[in-house]
DNA sequence: TAAATTTATAGCACAGGAGCTATAATAAAT
DNA sequence: ATTTATTATAGCTCCTGTGCTATAAATTTA
């Protein structure tokens, strides 16, 4: 949850992208006007875990992704679909 | 790496939308025609971490994923587009 | 503006993702 | 058949993603 200033390890964790999705998703999810807790009972993930996501305190896995596709009914492509390279 | 047969807590680990990410990374590498050292070497991650996604050992996250479409020179949405909703 | 709903944060335990290194197994080239 | 290159495994440590639970903050509704 914290970001240790001191870090000797290597982080790979791209916010920009990060940022990129949770937009994404905020906006899918508002469109289907479900809420995160609806989401969350849909995907079988937790309301903090789409907070988390959502406000970008976390790096999901694609399996927590491959679960909230499905439930917004989306493909996993359509989900990442914000054209960056 | 191994997988405890007794789990009391859920996994969200969805293997076969896994498979078909490893399918499409492997598809995606050998049309640009480089080696899972290469890639590794591109996308800044570990040859082990490539080899590890492609042989579906492993839930990647988000971040790892989207280094590895930089180094491939795709869009994330192109290379999770193997279309399963 | 109060109440209700929705979203965001926080702390804890635990599983597993990722780096690193080494080696085995396959495939390709000579 | 040997060597070389490529891919797959293995073990270890460290770090963090996730579930769980509780609460605070913000937004919406009455």
């Amino acid at each position: 949850m914290k970001s240790n200033a001191e870090n000797k390890r290597k982080l790979i964790f791209d916010e920009e992208g990060l940022k990129l999705l949770a937009q994404r998703l905020k906006q899918l999810r508002s469109e289907k006007k479900i809420t995160q807790e609806e989401l969350a009972y849909r995907s079988e993930l937790t309301l903090s875990q789409i907070a988390r996501i959502e406000t970008v305190k976390i790096n999901p896995t694609v399996s927590t992704m491959i679960q909230i596709a499905k439930a917004l009914d989306v493909s996993l492509s359509e989900l990442f679909d914000y054209s960056s390279k």
